[in-house]
DNA sequence: CATATTGTTTAGTGTCAGCTAAATTTCTAG
DNA sequence: CTAGAAATTTAGCTGACACTAAACAATATG
């Protein structure tokens, strides 16, 4: 039941291709995420789905999907990664753009007791900095009900729910713009040139490019108080 | 320069095993040291010794140290190692036996800006919890002037100077004897059979087995005020 | 519906770092 | 000073996990 970096980052990268609806993942997309080339990518599946106990469900040119086991370690890195990102943030005084390179790196490798640790001196935090949701203990999820900004209607009340946390140099632009989760905004223009919101309590629109707008999912606004 | 997990644990074994007087190290006790075969310390100080810049000056039959790159590497993971320790006990709040197994994985894989983040919120720490020297950044050393307990003279003022941290049954009862780094104490007894030390300060003698005396060392009391 | 394109798998290699068995060198004791 | 013991190295394998080149399947399109 010992998994290994590699195996790590293929579990996690499948539940995070798979989406809420757990779809069947394609050994290019793997590829892609995981920067190897797709041959790879087979040889990995074949041995993950021929393990006892196996941890993905393999289909030959039909793509994977990972098992209850698979799931289990998958979301504990999940954890493990937004918990250590919250941690280097707020005890450490990492920045937000700095924050995810080295959780991905220490997601593989501390333990229950360090998990452990830092949650309860965090105090059993549910959201990163990024303002993705950190799974409970042992459990999956949750999923938010999130949608991306660049699809979202135009002048409709909307705040910001989380921000993709991969990409470095986006993330302080979107600090420098002030748009973090939690702030409050509607879409004011989306064009293929060009995207403006307007930050609520905020006078002048402000323009983005649809790439930075692409890093951006919102919510609806909650109207009860 | 970038140096693997493995590699790493050979380059600090070849620091620790050396010790101040930077000794020729066996391939016997690497191995013995590491967990692994014989053969296969041959062939990574093979390697090592042959990279450029080469980690290690070996020459067959004869031993191994370390070349200048390889003690910077080495003494980089010493204060890793230290650092790691001494945050997980003071900040995480593991105790004093917990923190070895953690920090001796830990180490290989934080950044540059983990370590001097950790540095800076323990206050440029010198000591961890088993009361050895944390090296300054990009630094050797230091070596503190101390010699084991059991080699002590009876009835001469002593205080532990530092204790081993590769033992957590070990440390667990060196704890509970109140023998810790700082305790001043006297050596009452010593005999194949058995080990006794008066802690200052403290009515009766306490008796411990050679083997847990052997993991501690001391130095003289410090006269000066 | 046949063929071109795209996606995926198979076959064969390479690197890292471990292992056992056997050969060789060094050390030690008589 | 030499035989036997101990330490070390060499030779040859193994398991992970990458890679390229080539074969094969699925799909899209004219
Ligand atoms: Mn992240
Ligand atoms: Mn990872
Ligand atoms: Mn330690
Ligand atoms: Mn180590």
């Amino acid at each position: 039941m010992e998994t290994s970096e590699a195996v790590d980052d293929y579990l996690k990268a499948i539940l995070e291709l798979g989406g809420a609806e757990d779809s069947r993942v394609t050994t290019n997309a793997l590829a892609e995420r995981l920067g190897v080339r797709t041959p790879s990518v087979t040889g990995m599946l074949q041995k993950l789905a021929s393990q006892h106990p196996a941890l993905v469900r393999y289909e030959r040119y039909r793509g994977v999907r990972l098992t209850a086991n698979g799931k289990r370690r998958a979301w504990e890195l999940v954890r493990h990664h937004r918990l250590i990102e919250l941690f280097l943030h707020d005890v450490l005084k990492y920045s937000w753009d700095e924050v995810h390179e080295e959780a991905e790196r220490l997601e593989h490798f501390i333990s229950e007791r360090f998990e452990d640790r830092v949650a309860a001196i965090l105090g059993d935090p549910e959201v990163d900095p990024h303002g993705h949701a950190i799974p409970p203990k042992h459990e999956a999820g949750p999923y938010r009900a999130e949608v991306p900004l660049v699809a979202w209607p135009l002048h409709k009340p909307a705040v910001i729910s989380s921000v993709s946390d991969r990409n470095a140099v986006a993330l302080r632009e979107l600090e420098r713009l002030g748009l973090m989760p939690g702030v409050a905004l509607t879409v004011e223009q989306s064009t293929p040139a060009a995207f403006a919101v307007r930050v609520q309590a905020r006078s002048s629109p402000v323009r983005l490019g649809n790439d930075l707008a692409g890093y951006i999912q919102v919510a609806a606004t909650d109207r009860r108080p």
